[in-house]
DNA sequence: GCCGTTTTCGGCCCGACTGTTTTCAGTCG
């Protein structure tokens, strides 16, 4: 059992007895559930190591806790689960995922009309019989069908972030096999799309028939679909698709192209290919007419086959049809910024508020993982659900800063710890500490955590209020969705990119793979526009410091390069950039 | 159900919003 797997049983035990109106018992178990969900190592593992006692060291685990995960390693099964759930069979996962549907809403509706699932709601809202029900009306019925609506678009795909790491596990087992001579991602995953469908591997072997076997006898495999010699598939146990194919060595760059999309980009290249008397296809370019059998003139590299059309090779982030065509025949790609870029993340949560390990830890990983400069940015008061600072703390933390970074200094390491905000934007666009704390604070992120719902017109003259404020360096997760959770707040994006742009803004690109935010087509306006940029984790724990990674992906996605984003600076430039 | 250099019992991040009500339950962050 993974700790996926394991975690997402505690979620549920935690909404059952929410469902009962058990108090204080579903916050205990959903406690449990956020720590297995990121923690590193397997519980199964740390079970297998210290037995019942090393899972109650896990933070928040205790007797009662942790004989229900023993039982889950053990037999797969949790009879205390098994029985809550038989008191109302639904399917919560899926019915929680609707925005505005809770544990006791859909004990009422299961209670009342029987509704099990997703096709139930649908059913039952379309015909008005929720309408009907006591605590609902027509207004509730109507955000059900919104919901249902949102829920049924995001079907089908998968966040990356919660998929890449499954992905890059498969790959390097199979990479292990002395069979297998090369293998690559191709695919969505290797566009490093914001959300993936499926995944596609491509190999070169002499032997693929070992690598098959061995591929579709996986553990992680949940069912075959196909063992063949040249394609295999096996469906995952979160319903995702993971394909293997093997492509002979000297198609092995037309076969990666190919695959790896997008299917407008590709469409494009064998449109040039034409134009120049070749063929494009997976296994090559060719010279002559498609039928024809002509001489193989690329296919070995990507590298080849766009040379051979006469451009410059196109990183995959950037092949989704946005010009990255033109450009390249040009020779005028912009450098993306490369993965191992980032000196520094400007935000970073500690215990004084919602974070799970204290200032110094965070900061040490930060040092580990070869950052130079980290800005410490716990929440203000108006989150009072993650004990939100106020002015009495925040001065308090900025001495504990002080004392850190003289301690650095002793030391001689050359890391900078920066004292700075999540400071919340209030509904009129003022916020939430007063001007004279924010003139202290070397680095002032401002957000919208409240009143998602304002009107266009309000919701972006709050921010741009914000933005405003000469204290104001950064607006962090710019446009508040959540990825298949939540739609962004409305708010005028292309005039908050330009009052960026005239007040010297950084705008975030939040690296926490369920935000995403801002997105790619947001990114590439912002970088026409000059506006700057950081790539922040948002990290609330020492493990989540590693997603800035999915920030700088999608950086790529939007043509960004290292001048862009200003947390790829030494600190001295950084600050010296940000407003005075 | 968990936790304790304030406690082994009595607390548990809590305030705002929505849609339903006519004073409040449920959801969200």
């Amino acid at each position: 059992m993974t700790n996926q797997e394991i975690a997402k049983v505690l979620y549920e035990i935690g909404e059952y007895l929410e469902m009962q109106g058990v108090v204080f018992k579903p916050r205990a178990y959903e406690k449990v559930a956020e720590t297995i969900e990121s923690l590193q190592e397997e519980v199964a593992d740390i079970y297998r190591r210290g037995g019942l006692k090393a899972i109650e060291d896990i933070s928040g685990v205790g007797v009662s806790i942790a004989e229900k995960i023993e039982e889950l390693i053990k037999t797969g099964k949790l009879k205390y689960y098994e029985d809550l759930k038989k008191k109302t069979p639904v399917d919560l996962s899926s019915l929680t995922q609707v925005q505005g549907l809770g544990p006791r809403k859909i004990k009422a509706l299961y209670q009342k009309l029987k509704i099990r699932n997703l096709a139930d709601l649908e059913k039952a809202a379309k015909a008005g019989k929720i309408a009907r029900l006591e605590g609902f009306g027509p207004k509730s019925e109507e955000n059900i069908l919104k919901g249902l609506k949102f829920v049924k678009s995001s079907g089908g795909r998968f966040a990356l972030g919660s998929v890449l790491p499954d992905i890059l596990a498969i790959r390097d087992k199979l990479k292990k096999l002395e069979e297998v001579k090369r293998i690559e991602m191709a695919g969505s995953v290797r566009r490093r799309k914001e959300t993936v469908g499926d995944a596609d591997l491509l190999v070169i072997s002499d032997k693929p028939k070992p690598v098959m076997d061995y591929f579709v006898s996986l553990p992680e495999a949940a069912r075959v679909l196909a063992h063949g010699e040249t394609k295999s598939a096996i469906t995952l146990k979160n319903g995702m698709n993971v394909d293997v194919r093997v492509v002979p060595e000297e198609s092995y760059g037309a076969a990666l192209s190919y695959f790896t999309g997008s299917k407008d980009h590709n469409v494009m290249l064998r449109q040039i290919a034409i134009k120049k008397g070749y063929t494009l296809n997976e296994y090559g370019l060719f010279r002559g007419k498609a039928g024809a059998k002509g001489r193989l003139v690329a296919g070995r590299s990507e590298e080849e086959i766009y040379k051979a059309l006469d451009m410059s090779y196109i990183e995959p982030e950037m092949r989704e049809m946005r010009g990255e065509i033109e450009l390249a025949q040009k020779n005028k790609l912009p450098k993306l910024i490369s993965y191992g870029d980032l000196k520094g993340d400007l935000q970073i949560q500690t215990s004084w508020t919602d974070g799970d390990n204290s200032l110094e830890e965070m900061m040490n990983a930060a040092i580990k993982n070869g950052l130079k400069y980290i800005a410490i940015t716990d929440h203000t008061k108006r989150l009072a659900m993650a004990r939100g600072l106020d002015e009495k703390r925040i001065i308090q933390q900025m001495k504990e800063i002080d004392e850190l970074n003289k301690r650095l200094k002793m030391r001689g390491a050359r890391f900078t710890i920066l004292k700075g905000t999540e400071c919340d934007i209030l509904q009129d666009g003022s916020l939430d500490l007063p001007d004279r704390i924010l003139a202290k604070l070397d680095v002032v992120g401002v957000s919208v955590h409240s009143l998602f719902n304002l009107s266009r017109r309000e919701q972006t003259e709050r921010i741009k209020k914000a933005m405003r404020n000469p204290n104001v360096d950064i607006l962090f997760h710019p446009t508040g969705r959540l990825i298949q959770r939540r739609e962004p707040y409305d708010a005028d994006m292309d005039e908050i990119i330009k009052t960026a742009s005239e007040t010297g803004t950084i705008l975030e690109i939040n690296g926490s793979p369920d935000r995403l935010d801002l997105k790619d087509e947001y990114i590439k306006k912002c970088v026409e526009a000059g506006v700057k940029m950081t790539i922040d984790s948002d990290a609330h724990n020492i493990p989540h410091m590693g997603v800035a990674v999915y920030g700088v992906a999608q950086a790529r996605r939007g043509w960004a390069t290292k001048n862009d984003i200003i947390n790829a600076w030494p600190v001295e430039k950084m600050l010296s950039f940000l407003k005075k």
